[in-house]
DNA sequence: TCTGAACAACCGGTTATGCGAATGTACACC
DNA sequence: GGTGTACATTCGCATAACCGGTTGTTCAGA
């Protein structure tokens, strides 16, 4: 049961549930998008990554000095029925669907500037 | 977004997720039930449950000296999701299993005791 | 080899949370 | 009216969490 409050620990706070909601319909993303996005500072970023990492519910891969952050499919039965309630919950929520705007506008503009 | 967030914060807490627990198998639970099942002190389990309250996730009655908590039915989708999840899951715990029988006995000699 | 970009990790300061102990309140019984 | 029970609330303190700014670290390209 302490396994399950520290879980729902790290899903609380605002921060991480959007980063979570980015990832969910988001295959990859790097520590810029989520800065760019979420509009708060690098420190930030990587630190709540860092937690997410840690809680097991993200996993990392380096490539250069580019680090891409991605969703690790939950073995847990509760984690995996919470993310997904959460998910569904994001979908009709009007705040999360701008997030989503915003990430495909700053996708775009991130790829026509060639610097992928 | 800033709602659920807030809304697992309240999740956050081993101490709060037995008294969810205990209260999804038993309809109404006073404040010295919880303290002796979960051995914590009044001081303790008064204040949890009165964030749970806050919460909107427990409901009060009073009747005479005594205070009677139950669960409330959840209106919110996310919430409802989410606390279906945890009971389930914590229906194949051990640890939430035994608490279970701890609730059984105390109530037992509760009542034997003749001080219902 | 130097510079700059992308990130991670540390630093101190602030805020939030949790705790037991003590106190307050409301009622029940004598 | 006094005592005891069952709580709720307040208090002071300790710890944990979050924050921005700064300082590594690693790598790519000139």
């Amino acid at each position: 049961m302490k396994q399950a409050a520290s879980f729902f620990k790290v899903l609380a706070d605002e921060a991480r549930l959007k980063m979570l909601w980015l990832l969910f319909n988001q295959k990859e993303l790097c520590v810029c998008d989520f800065m760019a996005v979420l509009e708060i500072t690098q420190s930030k970023a990587s630190r709540h990554l860092r937690t997410l990492y840690k809680a097991g519910l993200v996993t990392d891969r380096r490539a250069g000095q580019w680090g891409y952050y991605s969703l690790r499919p939950a073995e847990d039965f509760l984690t995996r029925e919470c993310l997904e309630t959460l998910r569904t919950a994001f979908t009709s929520n009007a705040e999360a669907v701008g997030l989503l705007k915003k990430l495909a506008v700053w996708l775009e503009k991130k790829s026509e500037a060639g610097c992928r």
